[in-house]
DNA sequence: TCGGCATTTCGCTAATTGACGAAATTACGT
DNA sequence: ACGTAATTTCGTCAATTAGCGAAATGCCGA
């Protein structure tokens, strides 16, 4: 639970999350968006840096929000809906 | 929601919210415990200092998860399973 | 193998958070 | 007013987090 509050105490990446429910509206362009959303997307949307945005990401996929795909020298990020519903149920049980 | 998962995000205060779902386990001897819990007691319980307790009863008042009540020299704290239970509904359609 | 591109890791700095002891504030009884 | 107790605030230091640019790593096509 720790871990989990702690991926979430920050704005950008509250906001990638935000940003990744629904990629065909906030990443126009993304081909198949629907399999993930590739790093450089997501920079440019949130205008940082990379490594930032590639930090960020690595906490949110340590917490079990997101999921990463490796396609050749593409890797593709998109939300683990499993893993987020079992930690807001398990916030709404034990909080 | 950013206010509320930094709250969260520290041992000591997820440990308080959960003494305080049941003060009269937690804080044997407390009279009245489903009044509030006094932060000496509190503070014991934490095994910490006395003004680090304040700072975290400060931060999880602030979050809304707890409510302060003044009596004489005395402030108990209780939990607030409204906006606790806002906060966790809020997490679940949102997130 | 090389060059180009995507991404991660590293090293550094600045900001924020956590913890403590001391000082300040609030409340109470004499 | 004074002394005691409960609690908060303040000042300080240490640890952690956030952000950046550069270096390193991984993938691909020629």
């Amino acid at each position: 639970m720790l871990e989990e509050c702690k991926a979430l105490s920050n704005e950008t990446r509250l906001a990638i999350l935000d940003w990744l429910k629904d990629p065909a509206v906030h990443f126009p362009g993304a081909e198949g968006a629907d399999a993930g959303v590739c790093v450089g997307l997501i920079q440019r949307r949130a205008g940082c840096s990379i490594s930032t945005i590639s930090a960020h990401l690595a906490i949110l996929q340590r917490a079990g929000f997101l999921r990463a795909t490796r396609r050749g020298q593409w890797i593709h990020y998109r939300r683990d809906e499993d893993r987020i519903r079992a930690f807001t149920e398990r916030l709404h049980r034990d909080l």
